[in-house]
DNA sequence: AATGAATGAGCATTCATTCAT
DNA sequence: AATGAATGAATGCTCATTCAT
């Protein structure tokens, strides 16, 4: 990747965590980048394009990240794995998860479309996970893998970012706990 | 209540639901609540001052729904209740629910200080019902009420809106008895 | 008509007669109308609504003037008249004049459909004249009225911006004599 | 001259034809010529050289065109061939005629000098074939030939384009013949 | 001789806000 | 209590031009 587009990403990524994405200039991005305006338009084609750029760009990263504990031996210890890295991946970058929390579940949001597709790789990546448990016989029964897995992307998105803005004195390691305590309900 | 806010109250929550908040114009709710633009501010003041009382309002018409199952005997039939009654709410007014999810985690959000004040009312009734179950000694050891119930308010939220952009097909009841199966893993 | 429509009407001929419509900014416009930016967008829409409205307005006052002669007993004295008033209007909206040339005959223009729509309404009040005139058998045989109007139109348009622009020093009464010669050609 | 400036020129005749010089950006000319944006830069030194340059050129081969009509003895004869040359020029290089006459009278257009120098070179040929007419006796009594030259090039231009954009479905030598016959009023 | 990534001044457009009625 | 014409700062985007390769 050039270095005017990581530029980009990175300064992207850093004034979104505090402002938004909506009180977001193509000034103040290209401004924070150390790049001329111009630069995000000859990269992008728009600001839309930069921010769809960035999205598959941080969420690919993220998928990596998950599937990396896809061989862990025993389910549970992987979905608790996966839970860990998920975390570890909000608080890092905390712009790029306010950024899918704000535009995730808008209906016809502009990147609506690239949000399903990298949410159904995401959940996807989950529901994988979730499966081997359900196959070692450590869900409760009716659990329906499809449903809880999109539900446990949502949770650990929101749990995340609850953290990060209303309670950041708690350490992360804390977080994680909770998470995997409602987790370990899950398991007989 | 005057006629004009209710009518943009409702004007705003119904082009929310299409539009999200940020690509809210005053001139669009004006023209759709049928009033002149004027009298937003006439009412308002600005449109943080539209948005701020409807956040207000809406919160307030959730947080009297979920309190009014604050009396079932039985702790887990009453928390059963409440995220019925949640999921019920973000069905009914998914604008408001898309407002809250977007609005909620951003950080100096125009609208953060308010949010954080309603946040923890809604955080803070989720919190008393699990404590009941706690109390009942139906939660597993370890699990703090506090993080929990924050936890169950996002879960709740992000569920909800899940459902309604990614799952529409889904009935209303199989998302709530699979919400209810998740909780149920908690109860011993 | 409101006064700011007006005004800006008149500041944009003012500025299109020295810069022609391309070097033309919304800005200045405004600026030499003395109203606002917004003032445009409120009362056209965009500059292209202006130019559109400002089009319409201008032929709509000039075959307004054309059609003033057309109870002229005789066909030809009628038929110079017109011409005449054309040049006459040429001189006095030098800038629509510039205008139209520049616009009319640029295939998918911005403003095509509505010059194209223009320039039916006054090559056919040149058509009814200049029937007119070969009812009274006073055009050479063969000439096709239809085609000759849309000519002399085009030919009054160039010849008037011929003389302001490269023959400033001729007098009006030179030009419409030296066209009035041509014409008179055309009589038996 | 260059392959490079030749593909250029070409290309900027072509989309000039859909768009207007205007609407023309170095861009669209590059990618059309197939060769780099620098490489304009390198060739002609700006958009307006290249601008320039091309009316310089497709001027000097309509010039040459027209002038090789010059020796014919009958003098009607010759100014209906120059007519004839004209039109079809217009028609083959339909680009080249709509920047002439949307620049052509554009008072201090970025090629107003340019073209300045190149229309005298035109009206001059004209001037010359018309000379001969009068020369010959065959031009009504008063008709000034500077005048009539001017104003017979611009008509030319203009009923070219009319029919391309507004009488596509007229042959050409229809157009031609209704042209001459007007021209054929000028003769006694 | 040619390239194309980068630039930045300039522009059309948006939209929350004001105020005279 | 309500209106809507007018405002102007702010913003996304365009495009001719430059320059290192």
């Amino acid at each position: 990747m050039s270095t005017s587009k990581q530029r980009l990403f990175e300064a992207t990524l850093k004034l979104a965590s505090d402002r938004g994405l909506a009180g977001l200039t193509v000034d103040d991005i290209a401004a924070e980048a150390g790049v001329a305006k111009g630069t995000v338009y000859y990269n992008f084609g728009s600001k839309d394009g930069l921010i769809d750029a960035l999205l598959r760009y941080g969420l690919g990263q993220l998928a990596e990240r998950l599937r990396a504990h896809a061989d862990e031996p025993d389910p549970v210890t992987g979905l608790e794995s996966l839970v860990d890295t998920g975390l570890a991946f909000a608080a890092e970058y905390r712009g790029f998860a306010q950024i899918l929390v704000s535009e995730m579940w808008r209906t016809p949001g502009q990147w609506h479309e690239t949000l399903g597709l990298l949410r159904e790789q995401i959940v996807s990546i989950v529901k994988d996970q979730l499966q081997r448990v359900a196959d070692a016989g450590r869900l409760p029964e009716g659990v329906q893998v499809p449903t809880a897995a999109a539900g446990l992307f949502g949770t650990l998105l929101v749990v995340a970012l609850d953290w990060q803005v209303f309670q950041p004195h708690r350490s992360r390691a804390e977080v994680r706990d909770s998470v995997l305590l409602l987790l370990r309900g899950l398991a007989r």
